[in-house]
DNA sequence: TATATTTACTGACTGGTGGTCAGTTAATAA
DNA sequence: TTATTAACTGACCACCAGTCAGTAAATATA
């Protein structure tokens, strides 16, 4: 009996045509003045059949992310990574998520909002959670080669693999929302020239955070720190100790 | 004739009483269910007032942005740099970011509203402007420690000092933002210990990244990069280069 | 085939909120 | 005493997220 099948297939479409229009409408008019009625008009649905699939505006916009998120991975995934160098993979990862960043821009832009926490709480668990579990997703399979590196000896081990992806995402992610922030700022005359946000080119520094990244991970820890308590809280700078020995 | 300043007075006054109000419903309620019924109410003032003040909602959530990045600014200048080693001023400003990420909990979570380019585009330019400019300022306070360290020898040059605090800024803001997130979904429950985001501590990751990035500009710049373009499409990787040397 | 039940969907309606503005009050100027 | 200006008020409007009684169609039952 396919019948429940269908039906289970038809309701995925209609869910997929109100997310596809969500996602232009939220893109075209910002999160804020994005309105349901629009949405439904776009989506040639009414009103009332998007809370049969979305409890709230919120939920609507993060299952949108999640999707987003899902995309990212399957970019990620793409960058094939036959060979074995991690570091290699990890450049990669890097360049499939400025080019993400570019041409996904609208996704790209609302998943910026996830750093909000005033729009997070008006989230339902499960939504909240299966962006948790997308956002889980990436993190481990970058994790992943990162690990690996460091059971090859390539990388360094005084970090834990968790604690370098972090420091991989909030940094390119970083540069990537400054860019666009400042973009935006552009285009709306607000961003004088002198200033600092408007005086760096986003692109080099992500190109060389992304170098020097990799390149931190690929160094030995030839640090005085014996355990992780000790960059804690840092007293002694050693300020000349490296470079001396470099010369 | 004393009137006209008393008047001025006056008015800064009534200002701050409603930022007062709106900071604290703000923070209560969050960015979204904050009303202005209830800020009106709060600061002893018709709502109509608020608007005599603040030509939206989003204006006057973007001034109490702007308000504390003014106190950031102010934290920043109370460390006092009275020594003149410019790495250990870094470590210092590094260290009240994260007390007033700590003290001022409500304030920074609100700045991490800033990176949503959505809810930008829904203010004054003026307000937007004022913001910016509090935002430079503190980049530049900092950029000054980092162009001073490159001035003496000690920092390396092959990076602009624009381009460094930046990376400082968003690493380190990254770290906190993501820690601030971990926290919320803990209370929410929705995060598993096991992922990544739960598994990691966010303070120490702090401190590490706060080590490594004045050890990282503490460098000589032995790197094979002539040139910022080095950097973008760094297709060797000398993944031992540097350890071999420094052992 | 006729009837009952379930499922999917609709769109008018409601409550609440951001924003407005005609009108009030009070201080100052003429 | 009167006119003018400035600060402030709160009733009011437009709009929108979210609801729910009702419709239509598909499926099950008799």
């Amino acid at each position: 009996m396919g019948i429940v099948e269908r039906k289970e297939r038809e309701k995925q479409m209609r869910r997929e045509m109100i997310l596809q229009a969500a996602e232009t409408v939220f893109f075209e008019k910002g999160l804020r003045a994005a309105t349901l009625d629009e949405i439904a008009e776009k989506a040639e649905v009414s009103k009332g059949t998007i809370y049969l699939h979305f409890a709230s505006r919120e939920d609507l916009y993060y299952s949108l992310m999640t999707r987003g998120l899902l995309l990212l991975l399957k970019m990620f995934r793409d960058v094939k990574p036959e060979d074995a160098d991690p570091a290699k993979v990890l450049y990669k990862l890097a360049d499939a998520y400025l080019k993400f960043s570019q041409e996904q821009s609208y996704l790209f832009k609302m998943l910026a909002v996830v750093e909000n926490p005033a729009v997070s709480e008006q989230v339902s668990p499960e939504v909240s959670s299966d962006l948790e579990e997308a956002s889980d997703g990436i993190l481990t399979y970058v994790a992943g080669f990162v690990q690996r590196g460091m059971d090859d000896g390539i990388f360094r081990s005084d970090i834990s693999s968790h604690e370098a992806v972090i420091l991989f995402w909030v940094s390119l992610n970083g540069i990537l929302n400054l860019k666009e922030r400042s973009l935006a700022m552009k285009k709306n005359n607000c961003l004088k020239a002198e200033s600092i946000i408007g005086s760096v080119d986003f692109d080099v520094l992500y190109g060389m955070c992304q170098h020097y990244l990799v390149d931190f991970l690929t160094q030995e820890e030839t640090r005085k720190l014996s355990g992780r308590n000790a960059a804690r809280k840092p007293k002694v700078v050693q300020k000349h100790s490296k470079a001396v020995t470099q010369k």
